[in-house]
DNA sequence: CGCACCCCCTGCCGGC
DNA sequence: TGCCGGCAGGGGGTGC
């Protein structure tokens, strides 16, 4: 579900309502998420104050006052809620925590996909830092032009690949790819500088717009406080099979790229 | 290196 | 109506 612009939201609602509190009580319903939740998991929340929280790639990070680092992945079905109260546990609430003024923050995950860590320095920096991340780093035409050199596979993978670009996902590649004009099929070896540029400005502008709106909902993503985005409206092509291209009105095509579905306008984009 | 094909898991939708 | 297959915003692993 969530790519950046949802993780994003979620960063720039929650960070004011959360840093500087303390963790009274952490609660493990399930732990049986990506990677599972360590047994520890729990006693490494309780007690300490969230120093700061931030965002790379599609992960949120919450520094700790003891320097470790609260790692956070939404999977494909995660929600994470700041509630007043502590109401019934709805089915798929793995973790509570509760902070010292008794609001309690819900992580809701159906498909358990999403991950859930107290981790280090080093072992941070192995889960998310690889990738150039659009808003925190600086993702220039240069750069991904010299990314994508020699680079046999399609743009669309390189793009969704977070070890190369993080945060970007099957929604905004798909966006970003029909408003730079480029087919996601290309081999990404053959882009020209040019083209390099409008993706890289796409990237931007999609990014920018996606994070006004709020995110994308198409089916259950949620920010920190339950509130839908409305950038779903915004969508030009993905789940967009067959409808006319708002630009063109050309049929939406809609082709599988390594196992992900894939939308574009032939006559939009070469 | 790139990709096809597995896995993880639940929910929803369309076809029969 | 109910069942079944396919698909869904995520990532990871193996093997060719």
């Amino acid at each position: 579900m969530p790519e950046l612009p949802e993780i994003e939201t979620i960063l720039r609602g929650l960070g004011p309502a959360l840093v500087g509190h303390r963790i009274a009580a952490v609660t493990v319903h399930d732990h049986r998420l990506r990677g599972g939740v360590a047994a520890g998991f729990a006693g490494r929340l309780t007690g300490r104050r969230i120093e700061a929280l931030g965002r790379r790639g599609k992960y949120l990070l919450a520094t700790l006052d003891d320097g470790w680092c609260w790692l956070m992945h939404l999977g494909m079905s995660g929600q994470l809620l700041l509630g007043a109260a502590d109401g019934p546990a709805r089915p798929h609430d793995h973790v509570h925590v509760i902070l010292d003024d008794g609001r309690i923050l819900v992580y809701h995950d159906p498909r358990r996909f999403g991950r859930m860590a107290v981790v280090d320095r080093a072992q941070l920096e192995r889960e998310t830092g690889a990738g150039i991340d659009p808003l925190v780093d600086d993702l220039t035409a240069a750069a991904l032009f010299q990314m994508t050199r020699r680079r046999r596979t399609s743009i669309k993978a390189l793009l969704m690949d977070q070890r190369r670009v993080a945060g970007l996902g099957n929604i905004y590649v798909n966006e970003i790819l029909f408003r730079a004009g480029v087919r996601p099929r290309r081999r990404a070896g053959m882009l020209t500088r040019a083209a390099c540029g409008r993706i890289v400005t796409a990237t931007h502008r999609v990014l920018a717009e996606a994070i006004r709106r709020g995110g994308s909902s198409i089916a259950d993503y949620r920010d920190g406080f339950g509130r839908a985005g409305r950038f779903q409206q915004r969508h030009r092509v993905y789940d967009r099979a067959g409808l006319p291209c708002r630009r063109c009105g050309h049929p939406i095509r809609t082709v599988v790229i390594v196992g992900r579905s894939s939308f574009y306008c032939a006559r939009c984009q070469r």
